[in-house]
DNA sequence: CATGAATGAGCCTTCATTCAT
DNA sequence: TATGAATGAAGGCTCATTCAT
């Protein structure tokens, strides 16, 4: 009994210190970027010895695998919480632009450029290549397409282009969006900005005549 | 006269010195990214060495500044290059998706993955601080500008959302479709992928009653 | 109490490894002056890998900064130490002749000829700007001061120049025949030098009519 | 006679590259010290090939030397010119005081910290060795013996201590006080200071009772 | 004599990882 | 588990000198 509460404490202290090196290296990764953040650096922030890194994580591509899994679970689930409880009450069109914007303020203003920075470069540069990475956005693609498909079921939207194809396109523009806001940061204005993309994609520029 | 040959020769053969350099460094940092390639490698393969990599730059970061500068200004040049012929003779949304359509061409086959995939990764990461990074796409931005400045003119329009701010959403579809493209490399067709992109960009999803 | 003592055998040789890089950087630094050692024949002479060396000093410049602030104060504290005992039983001017001669037996026997080319070294082309630096032969100058000033009260000596000024050109000629000692090594005895010298400030060559 | 005036000309030109160079190196090396100025930077300053420089010197060391042997000789033909015609009215003891403050002023304003400083750390690093060097003062020794011995004659200066001793301590003292000069500059008065010293030199500090 | 590209040893420093304690 | 000294391969860059032209 007394053993196993020191066994208890000894794994907990070892679970904070695995914390600790967590997120130093979060906050130091998000800062410079994986090359530019060095396993001394982070055991010093984290306050812990060089050795016991290692310890913790076989080296440190293991610990940026796992951060970039971290990330993209987190940029799924980030939209998931806070959409679900989109009311879906007015024409699908308007449902889908505030749905835009509304993901436009989670990733400029919840995640924030640092974190979206460093996965958009994971991805252009493969640095890492975890399977988590070929769920990436999945959660927003079923959102979108669900509401294509309604869309066109309530005779709003054209059946021409599939809800499907129409969802990666969609998916397709927000990344590029994002992409763009990245590259242009802190210049752009991501939500304004996204607006009016999606009011181009959902209506056309082209004159209608009847 | 005699002399003059000699020395010709011997410009010459400095700057063959100097392009194998270019060369070599071209394709290792096409191959591995800016940050994994070295200096000795690029010497080794270039097979000189590496003090002569100094006589021809003054530093790493200079070449790929050099390299850089000439990715981002070819860019420019093959698209005007190849656009400028484009015929005007139809409407002007078909004009807008096939140009976009001829960008995607120049862009996979002309240019190729490689080298888009750096300059998109130097975007992001901001190790590059060229001059030639503003003019970004300049070239690309007006060719759209006039085109829809002249649908609008003929009515075929919407003349809503001003041209200008059109020209910024399109080039910034393009760069989005790009940066996709680059991120599921060799998976997806670029050019399928853009026209379909400009189709739902100029016409919407909407149904418009008459 | 059994891994104490495994851990202070650790530190021990940490503490060790350390003092060799410290040995074989003074050697040779003696030998060839701080600019002609490299870090490579410090490590190779200390017998360790060229790494371990920045594990115990953050760069060369810090090794060289400890080492000259070392020199300094060891300068001034055998200054002290080898004087502190000095007997003031005879006139004063006899006790001033006899600390130069204590000071520059200390210099040429004590210190040695390389170390102390070394600092002087330092000074010419402030190679190293420590703040130890400044505090230079400070003990000297006041060991001098209080010797004047009680030359002074007791009527030894003439009270025109303050003892505060004199201090300071005593100290200079101490400086000033440790350089010329230094540039004539091994040539010039400094010892005899030196008593010869103060001999002179002290009596001066003009002959004294009553 | 036509070719050999093209003969003269060419030497001319080669002439000309060589002071160039010189000067050039003399600029760089006063300024940094020889140490921290490259072949590069001599020939980019002087405006000539890499190559060039060896058609000239045979090394870099070669040219240190040459310049080396220039400033000492300069040195003591400065002291001699300046001096010769130095009116021998008054008193010995005067005189010399003024002398010392003369060649003060030569060092300070005439030859400027950056020269002296260059050849009191070639004496003490020894990184030159030549000819030159070994009459170091060899003028300013003379001078001061010729006074000194003067002042005995002349009853004014005790002669217990021989002239040639004097002379020696005096240039010493010189010496001492330049060293001084350089590692205060530019906080040091060196003319003040010299006068000083000199004062205290000839006259002592201690009371001489009738 | 003039040129400047070519050389390659040398420099200081960084870094992910290992391992004995 | 925790430690931190030890490692050695890279890395970017400098520089005096050579040599073909």
């Amino acid at each position: 009994m007394h053993i196993e509460k020191k066994q208890n404490l000894k794994v907990l202290k070892a679970l904070e210190a695995k914390k600790k090196i967590y997120e130093s290296a979060k906050a130091l990764f998000e800062k410079n970027g994986f090359e530019n953040v060095s396993v001394d650096s982070i055991v010093e922030m984290a306050g812990i010895a060089k050795g016991s890194f290692y310890v913790h994580y076989d080296s440190k591509q293991a610990l940026i695998a796992e951060l970039i899994s971290y990330y993209v679970s987190k940029l799924d689930t980030d939209y998931k919480s806070h959409i679900e409880a989109f009311s879906v009450d007015c024409r699908v069109s308007e449902v889908i632009i505030s749905l835009a914007g509304k993901i436009a303020d989670i990733i400029s203003n919840s995640i924030g450029y640092d974190i979206i920075r460093v996965i958009y470069e994971v991805y252009l540069t493969r640095s890492v290549d975890s399977g988590a990475l070929l769920e990436y956005n999945r959660e927003l693609y079923k959102l979108f397409n669900t509401l294509i498909e309604q869309g066109i079921k309530q005779g709003e939207f054209n059946a021409d282009i599939p809800a499907e194809m129409l969802s990666r396109h969609y998916v397709l523009a927000l990344r590029g969006l994002t992409y763009e806001w990245c590259i242009r940061y802190p210049q752009m204005d991501l939500i304004d900005c996204t607006l009016k993309h999606f009011e181009i994609l959902i209506n056309g520029i082209k004159i209608h005549k009847s």
